[in-house]
DNA sequence: TTAAAGAATGAACTAGGATTCACGCCATGT
DNA sequence: ACATGGCGTGAATCCTAGTTCATTCTTTAA
């Protein structure tokens, strides 16, 4: 026996592995998947080319773990709104606002995460990460119908996945870097960025509702199925 | 002088040019971008790969071009119902269902256009394609908000968006070749792909409608500004 | 029939970035 | 101190598909 990895030197590696994801992570929320190769990541680490391949099988895989790490936050986020919703109408919406609004706070990277051109393999992890917040609206979705808030006509899946591409697709245009930064002050950029979320999550509420508001549904409601 | 093209030249000229066109839409009707090059389509087309390139400046100017041949056929389907809709609602459900239906007729070559990770030029000229079904949906939009059958608390743009990125994301996992296909017979494969679309189609009305049906817009109709 | 000009060809070239790997250095434990 | 083996290095290699272009084949009009 003359080697073992110690702590300190496990500790290095792990040090050395979360560097190049956060370099690779700051590289694509700066300039987007076009220019960010291997060689750019590893020197933003502070290390060489080929040390990256020492934590990573290839590219794709290092992307791909970029893009579960952000993603993974959000879906996070999503996660804890929809356990704590007052209710699903409540959950939904505050779901898509703050989905949107979290985006407009880091649109370099968002744009790139939701919309931007990228090979295909980065594309492809797209999919899963898209199905994972689907995942979560599903939940909301499914509670709304159960409850009687939300229609029953439609599966309640593609309701879900409707959602979901809706608001996605709301934010390609705003957060595309070619769209001009809003010049006004921040303030009423804050505005504006909270209106567009509430539109969003309005349509999107408005997609599952029932279609009469309040008084049908009070009818409805005593009609629970007694387990 | 010695050279001219005579129509005959210029006929086949334009052949070739068509041939490729073509040769280049069913590749990718078949496999997908995945395994479509420059020289298949050649191959395909019964030219040589560097003929192709007397034809378009670059692969992905002729996949632009492929493109924009299909999609201009679904903006046209679309605009014919915009144009010819009794009413902004019923025209909605009906593009909105007819644009599912037609891709779910088409499956791989919709995926191809739609969802398929793919080259980030091609990844591109799919934005400006969105862009044009969206305004199609656009005029739907405002048409209804003027009309009273829409509601009008949102802008209309970000509506038109929500509504194609809905459906579009709706039709991802159906279309996606990975989805294993419906072995059912043939008719209720039909009916499975009609209550899709309906199911789709609904959703997306319900977004943008008014929240009370009728009377209330009955009601309103008459408050039209005079020119 | 023939010279002039175009069109077609496809093998060779290119680019550009991912990936490799032989080497030197450092950490480990005796 | 030293033998062992992992870690870091970065220039060199590879790869692949798009693109080029010198050459050959066709068409035209005299």
């Amino acid at each position: 026996m003359a080697y073992r990895r110690t702590e300190g030197v496990e500790a290095r590696l792990a040090d050395n592995r979360s560097r190049i994801l956060d370099a690779a992570r700051r590289l694509v929320a700066e300039g987007g998947w076009a220019d960010t190769q291997i060689a750019s990541v590893a020197a933003t680490a502070g290390l060489a080319t080929g040390t990256v391949y020492r934590y990573f099988a290839s590219k794709a895989e290092l992307f791909a773990e970029v893009l579960a790490l952000v993603s993974q936050r959000e879906v996070d986020v999503l996660r804890e709104i929809v356990q704590s919703a007052a209710s699903p109408r409540e959950g939904l919406h505050s779901a898509v606002a703050t989905f949107v609004k979290r985006a407009m706070r880091n649109r370099r990277l968002a744009y790139a995460l939701i919309a931007e051109p990228c090979e295909r393999e980065i594309d492809a992890a797209r999919l899963t990460w898209r199905h994972a917040i689907s995942e979560q609206i599903l939940t909301l979705v499914r509670d709304g119908q159960r409850e009687g808030s939300f229609r029953k006509g439609t599966r309640p899946e593609i309701a879900a996945t409707v959602i979901v591409g809706g608001f996605m697709e709301a934010l390609v245009g705003p957060l595309s870097p070619f769209t001009p930064e809003d010049g006004a002050e921040p303030a009423r950029q804050l505005a504006s960025i909270q209106a567009l979320a509430d539109e969003i999550a309005e349509l999107c509420c408005a997609a599952v509702l029932v279609k009469q508001p309040s008084t049908i549904s009070l009818l409805k409601t005593p009609s629970r199925k007694p387990a």
